[in-house]
DNA sequence: TACAAATATGCAAATATTGGCATCAGCAGC
DNA sequence: GCTGCTGATGCCAATATTTGCATATTTGTA
């Protein structure tokens, strides 16, 4: 067992166990029955009790031989994959709303979210477009009657969401500059703006933005409200916001403050 | 979830093997039961159960020797999978000899093609490498524990052969030099020099040719005394040319002349 | 077709879980 | 002080799960 913490926590009231022993899951992503029973000075029996509680109260997960943390299923810092099957009507129906927005022979910057990726195969009903994308997995999504050009931004390539990371100024050494920037976020608030996992992505995502004459972000509902790790950009910077519900009161008063087009996506 | 990371998972629970068994998965793209089976340090077996549980939840797909991700719709373009298909047993004898002259801890340049594909397949068991690509099927080709870092150059995407064409003398806007350039060419002549079917890919080569400090050419027997349309560099420009015949006594006395490097992979 | 690798299947060992039961500390009431 | 109650805990035996190994079978490739 490696515990850096390598004090043995005796004589804690049960209560105080319980949420000590959550926070541990969640820090260390999974814990067995063993580790918690010596860490604790109890027996298994008490450890698999309270796990079982626990579980039963949706603050962990419980397994075989132990627990894992519940975030890998509902957080919102799960992996790219997981939020690519997560809501997936809800994105489809944003994706649709989004395409209404763009016009045969528009340039565009499409950032690497699972939305935006939705977006990208909805789009085989334009023409002509020009697609800039960090996102390895687009041009593959992409119907090939509805683009002229696709253009790869180089980087560094990360695996877990397949996409670059970089500066955006430029593709093939010429500056770019595009008509719409579609990004797919992380998260939505007032105090934060638009927020993702990754830090240099973000600065990818604002890179878009800045070579955009428009910025439309897709956020499904869980993400309004909900910020993630790094900051992107304040309101003020995105021009149309396109969701599938009716943002919070104080968040919706927000965005109309900073001039935000808000679409709602139909139900359909 | 750190990809390039290829350090030994041990001691995990079930679940949370099988949430990351997920992740990896789909962060790559693909992954080999024997891959897994030493990540996790548990049997091929045990992997195997796991892989055919998560494949009956539909989280990926399972295929002989490993598994793929649900979502990776492999593209099936007939022209590239034609080349791709084609002198495959050459291909790969050629890739493992080329393999050979790579030592830990290198940085490589790649272009697109069929052999620079194999060749990167048969990098696992380098170390520590860095790759640079213009090709966006390598990233998810390469095995993980191999590489530290894969970087895209950024270009036009090209359908056909899944490259991006454009300048390489950056990447993320820092200018770069690698140890070695592994090119895959449509055809070597005396009087042409390397040559192949693309102008812009032409140019996108000679880029990387001038960023190594050694440049390996990797062209089976039938590209020997062919040229295609585009020339890319002269013969001096070859530091090793890895085929698998020996060429025809004029290029051989050429390219001796060229000071080139000659290797035949073995028959094995 | 023939061969090596990958897979399926049955099985046994190690480990984890379940449910019942006993113990013990704290506490209220007699 | 004593008694009985309650909740938490530990112990135990039966049961279930996970895992690795051995064997037979299938699959992909030369």
């Amino acid at each position: 067992m490696e515990i850096s913490d390598a004090s043995i926590r005796e004589n804690v009231l049960p209560a105080k166990r319980h949420l000590e022993l959550v926070e541990l899951v969640r820090a260390r992503g999974q814990m067995t029955v063993n580790e918690l029973s010596s860490y604790f000075a109890v027996s298994g029996d008490t450890v698999r009790r309270d796990l079982d509680l626990l579980a039963s109260q949706g603050l962990l997960r419980r397994t075989h031989g132990g627990a894992v943390a519940m975030d890998n299923l509902v957080h919102e810092d799960s992996t790219f994959m997981q939020r690519m099957s997560t809501r997936v009507p809800a994105k489809k129906r944003i994706a649709r709303a989004a395409c209404q927005l763009i016009r045969d022979g528009e340039t565009l910057i499409l950032n690497g979210g699972s939305t935006t990726r939705l977006f990208a195969a909805e789009l085989s009903g334009r023409r002509n477009l020009t697609i800039v994308t960090n996102n390895l997995t687009v041009p593959t999504t992409l119907a090939a009657e509805c683009v002229r050009d696709v253009y790869i931004l180089g980087g560094q390539y990360k695996g877990d969401a397949q996409v670059t990371v970089g500066p955006v100024g430029f593709v093939s050494a010429a500056s770019i500059t595009v008509d719409s920037a579609v990004i797919g976020v992380g998260g939505i608030t007032i105090k934060e703006g638009l927020t993702t996992t990754v830090l240099e992505e973000a600065c990818t995502i604002l890179g878009m933005i800045n070579v955009a004459r428009r910025t439309i972000v897709l956020a499904d509902a869980s993400k309004l409200g909900h910020s993630s790790f790094a900051q992107i950009a304040p309101l003020e910077r995105i021009d149309t916001l396109v969701t599938d519900e009716e943002p919070p009161s104080d968040l919706a008063q927000a965005l109309k403050e900073a001039r935000v087009e808000l679409i709602i996506a139909p139900d359909e």
